[in-house]
RNA sequence: GCUCCUGUAGUCUAGUGGUCAAGGAUAGAGGCCUCUCGAGCCUUUGACGCGGGUUCAAAUCCCGCCAGGAGCACCA
């Protein structure tokens, strides 16, 4: 068996999407299986207007990369081989391949439509050799002559009747400026790099089937042997909308707080969230290499994540939009609470809360169970006020709405709807980042001020959470990211 | 419309002619818990798109139909 090479080719702009893990993960996958190799090959021709490279997200990608454990055995930027790809194309046009076309972009797209030939496209040889110095030399403003390939006018399916191979373009880029104004399009770039790199396998979307089959068609022309293509459907979290343009203007224009924000459902905003490679691993490895679409609920990804986390991850109380409780008739030797970090697994330890009579609890849970006694999880048990009247605007620390006043009534555990709780009393302010609410505020016990950040933590009743870096202002709430319940 | 692709439970997937009265995951339902009823544990409901054919035997092979999807840029 051959040595296998396979490729992974992002397009910098943003951080690498769920969709994209799908890549990496795949071809690592097969990279170990077969110990092959495996590129990083930046596919950072021009673009387009609306597609357009972003400086800042080469880096991203490496992070995302890095940060999933997969080191790619080389780096190769398309912007750097501009020369590599203007080499093959005189032979094209010598072979009667490829012609240079100079009509406007709207006949050229009727004629394709229509089936009719380019008059360019029958020209002699010398002359299609000129029209490429003329292009490369700047005879030619953007739009006004484009390479095509000579595949057939009457292709049943339009897309394939002499693709664009070729366009010239002013765009600024962030690695080369504007040094080369005539760029490949993607499928020619690929055509010349998957045989210069040696590819044996190309794995991934099938959105871009039509483009592998001019890689096939160039290589038939030139006379090389490219790569086998495997091809997957699309794969869509049913959530979100993958978009890595629509993300991008939001974290351009600050309405995301960067690309680690939880609503890009980039990699490194999962990360972010404690959302473990591991899981997104296996995740996108559970569907194959099927070619049919499909729409998957966020939750398949967050039960592999909570299978990870669940048997290692410390709970904690944390209490969301809190309501102050009091507790009339406390037992007077009730000044410290010890809790067991994990339910089952009482080598994990455990630690002490302070406690006085005064407590936080969630306002939804004293509302719902007014006038019936509930437990205080791991504490003791209470009597709750027929009425609890709802507050207006909870605050952040419990101190909107009047105090309920509830009253003690026994110590052992009851079957009652058992709530979690924060004491008053060193309780800290706690800010949490959720897909639905940036900013959900509540109260957790106070071992959680001094969580160093990436620390994790389920916090009970509520969900899996990751800490964010300290706060440089310690009067800020501390910030914790949501994963999942 | 054209080209290509795909059809197994609500969702995702295993399955390559017999061991499939179809396995797993997730969701749902029910139950358990000296303490998360939003976690965990246990039990459970639920599928081969339809119609023909080939064969002793079909989820698996063939044909037709139907239904979905993707692509159809001088983007990637």
């Amino acid at each position: 068996m051959g040595k296998v090479v396979l490729r992974l080719a992002p397009f910098p702009s943003g951080s690498l999407h769920i969709g994209n893990a799908r890549g990496l993960f795949v071809n690592q996958e097969y990279r170990q299986r077969y110990r092959g190799k495996f590129f990083l090959v930046f596919d950072d021709t021009v673009g387009s207007e609306e597609k357009r490279p972003v400086p800042e997200s080469y880096d991203l990608i490496l992070q995302d990369m890095a940060a999933a454990g997969i080191q790619p055995d080389a780096i190769y930027y398309k912007s750097d081989r501009l020369e590599l790809y203007y080499r093959d194309l005189p032979r094209l046009l010598d072979l009667g391949a490829a012609y240079v076309c100079t009509c406007p972009a709207e006949l050229l797209r009727k004629n394709r439509e229509a089936g009719v030939a380019c008059p360019e496209r029958s020209r002699e040889t010398p002359w299609q050799r000129d029209q490429w110095a003329g292009m490369l030399g700047g005879r030619y403003a953007p739009g006004e002559a484009v390479v095509r390939i000579k595949t057939d006018m009457g292709h049943p399916n339009p897309a394939f009747r002499d693709r664009v191979l070729f366009r010239i373009s002013d765009f600024h880029h962030p690695r080369v400026g504007t040094r080369y104004r005539v760029w490949p399009m993607l499928e020619y770039a690929f055509a010349i790099d998957d045989v210069e790199l040696g590819i044996t396998h190309v794995i991934r979307g099938k959105e871009l089937i039509i483009e592998d089959m001019m890689e096939e068609a160039l290589w038939r022309a030139l006379g090389l042997r490219g790569p086998a293509f495997l091809h997957w459907g699309l794969l869509r979290i049913r959530e979100t909308k993958i978009s890595k343009s629509k993300s991008y203007q939001d974290v351009k224009s600050g309405a995301y707080d960067g690309w680690a924000d939880p609503r890009t459902w980039s990699l490194s905003s999962l990360s972010r969230r404690g959302i473990r490679p591991q899981a997104i691993r296996d995740f996108v490895l559970s569907f194959g290499l099927s070619q049919s679409d499909i729409e998957v609920p966020a939750e398949t990804l967050y039960a592999e994540n909570r299978r990870l986390l669940d048997p290692t991850t410390p709970r904690r109380a944390f209490v969301p939009r809190p309501r102050r409780l009091r507790v009339e008739g406390m037992p007077g030797d009730l000044r410290v609470a010890r809790l067991a970090n994990h339910p089952e697994r009482p080598e994990m330890g455990e630690r002490e809360v302070e406690i006085s009579d005064a407590f936080f609890l969630p306002e939804a849970d004293l509302l719902k169970n007014a006038g019936k006694e509930i437990r205080l999880k791991d504490l003791l048990n209470v009597q709750l006020p027929p009425q609890v009247p709802p507050s207006e605007g909870v605050e952040a620390d419990g101190e909107a709405g009047a105090e309920v006043i509830a009253t003690f009534t026994t110590r052992p555990n009851k079957p009652l709807p058992r709530i979690q709780w924060v004491a008053a009393k060193g309780a800290t302010h706690i800010d949490v980042f959720t897909l639905e609410d940036p900013h959900l505020l509540g109260m957790g016990e106070a071992s959680l001020s001094s969580s160093r950040e990436g620390q994790l933590f389920q916090f009970e009743r509520f969900g899996f959470v990751r800490a964010d870096p300290q706060p440089e202002d310690p009067e800020q709430p501390r910030r914790f990211i949501f994963a999942h319940p």
